[in-house]
DNA sequence: AAGGCCTACAACCGCATGTAT
DNA sequence: AATACATGCGGTTGTAGGCCT
């Protein structure tokens, strides 16, 4: 809804941490008029903030079914699975994680998973290096796993692909490539040893590679490189 | 006890996109 | 089609609190 900026009486605005008296007004109006117009909310609500500031005050902190607890280690995993096949992309991320804001994520993410992931490749990259690891070629998972397809998969538990499938579980830092043979399936499970994934054939005329051809490089897989190499 | 440093988290800013006029 | 505005997203900054010296 657009609305005549000469409607909007202008205020001068506050900045900074909320008040809880501030917190307290704007949840009360949303519980009584519901989301509608952004910028007419601090106005209506008698709040000096930009609507925007309110919208965001509103999503992180003040909506219900947020969850206000430290991440499990379940939740870190998804994300540092997530974030390997679809890099920044919060919103995206968050949508898996119920309770979680893209916000909260970030934060998490720049504060503790990515000091987790950065000596995780350090020292991956020490070990690759003393094993004369060959370089593989780079491809971006997310480019065909698309997060739908992903969010089928999860919340199904169905396989993408059910047969002449490669299963791998990266995020536990375990390789599952046993069944490569056996062509057995996974579905996504909840434990965070076992969060798991399965690549569908690859195919060259796609560009992609035929990892079922080449057990030995999906062998040479290891932990966050998976993510965006095959 | 005081000051400096570090970390986690809250909030802001700029940009992109969508939509109504 | 052009414009203005709302909304959403990701990067960045600000700040409070804890820890260390």
């Amino acid at each position: 809804m657009r609305i005549n900026s000469s409607d909007k009486p202008k205020l001068k605005q506050k900045r900074g941490l909320w008040s809880p008296d501030e917190a307290h007004k704007l949840r009360d109006y949303i519980m009584n008029h519901g989301l509608g117009c952004w910028s007419l909310v601090p106005i209506h609500a008698g709040l000096q903030r930009s609507g925007k500031s309110c919208r965001l005050r509103w999503i992180n902190y003040l909506r219900p079914g947020l969850k206000r607890d430290t991440f499990t280690l379940h939740e870190d995993d998804i994300i540092l699975t997530l974030h390997g096949m679809l890099g920044n992309k919060w919103s995206q991320i968050s949508q898996h994680l119920p309770g979680r804001t893209d916000n909260e994520i970030k934060n998490h993410w720049h504060s503790y998973l990515k000091k987790k992931v950065d000596k995780q490749t350090d020292s991956s990259l020490q070990s690759s290096e003393a094993d004369g690891c060959r370089k593989l070629p780079k491809i971006l998972f997310a480019d065909w796993l698309s997060l739908d397809q992903f969010h089928e998969f999860q919340t199904s538990g169905q396989s993408l692909v059910s047969t002449g499938t490669c299963y791998y579980a990266f995020g536990s830092q375990t390789t599952v490539m046993n069944n490569i043979q056996d062509g057995s399936s996974y579905s996504f499970a909840d434990s965070v040893d076992h969060l798991q994934l399965e690549y569908a054939h690859q195919h060259v005329e796609s560009n992609f590679y035929d990892i079922i051809s080449d057990v030995n490089t999906c062998q040479n897989f290891n932990n966050i490189d998976a993510a965006y190499y095959l």
